[in-house]
DNA sequence: CGCCAGGGCCTCA
DNA sequence: TGAGGCCATGGC
């Protein structure tokens, strides 16, 4: 069923090479910038901390809270943002991303949490994208979809409905990356709020009949 | 113009 | 532990 429903998709949309971002480093500080924001404005959000070559621990660090949030602005809520990008740099100067990825998932996933800013969804994303850690990552997005689809209830608990892909697929990081990339790009794209079921590939395969329009 | 975006924190029952 | 308010820019 979950596999089939990768397979769709990723027929129909190809294999995505998630997540953008040049290092690891920069991928942990998009999953912070994107929280409840357009990957677009993330990216001008980006590419400012690169102009100014702020994209490093030691740089972010030297550079403050008030200097972060200035460059940040674009991603929105940019004065919480910057906390979050400072708390996460002050954390990886004493637990650097390489001697993370030695530990065991769950511990890493409870530091992780431990930081202010970073929830169940930004967490697993580094873990998964950065850390390489096989945990399946949770949005919106996967709830939406999996709900209309008819798999569970939209408000459905984060660990419950990410055991549902962790009991549905083999354990594999690769398969984990790429099938996260392709709900967003289907969430993206088609299944928005108000849902554009007539260019769904799910809908077009009967494997989603939520609604026609 | 109003709606919405790849969340998470804090507060108050 | 659950609901509600808050954070904010930019595209459509």
């Amino acid at each position: 069923m979950l596999l089939n429903i990768y397979a769709v998709l990723l027929k129909k949309q190809g294999f995505q090479h998630w997540w953008p971002g040049d290092t690891d480093f920069e991928i942990c500080i998009g999953a912070i910038l994107t929280q409840n924001t357009t990957w677009r404005n993330v990216e001008k959000a980006i590419g400012n901390l690169k102009n100014q070559s702020l994209m490093s621990v030691d740089a972010l660090l030297r550079a403050g809270e008030r200097k972060i949030a200035s460059i940040v602005k674009p991603a929105g809520f940019f004065n919480q943002k910057a906390r979050y990008v400072y708390d996460f740099c002050k954390f990886i100067e004493v637990n650097p991303m390489n001697k993370l990825r030695k530990g065991e998932l769950l511990e890493v996933r409870d530091a992780l949490l431990g930081i202010r800013g970073i929830g169940k969804e930004t967490a697993d994303s580094m873990l998964l994208y950065a850390l390489d850690f096989p945990i399946f990552v949770i949005d919106a997005y996967t709830k939406r979809i999996f709900s209309r689809i008819g798999v569970c209830n939209e408000d459905i608990d984060y660990e419950d409905i990410q055991g549902v892909f962790h009991k549905g697929l083999v354990t594999d990081i690769d398969l984990f990356k790429d099938y996260h990339a392709q709900i967003v790009m289907l969430g993206k794209d088609t299944c928005h709020k108000t849902p554009r079921c007539g260019l769904c590939i799910l809908h077009k395969q009967k494997i989603c009949s939520y609604r026609l329009n």
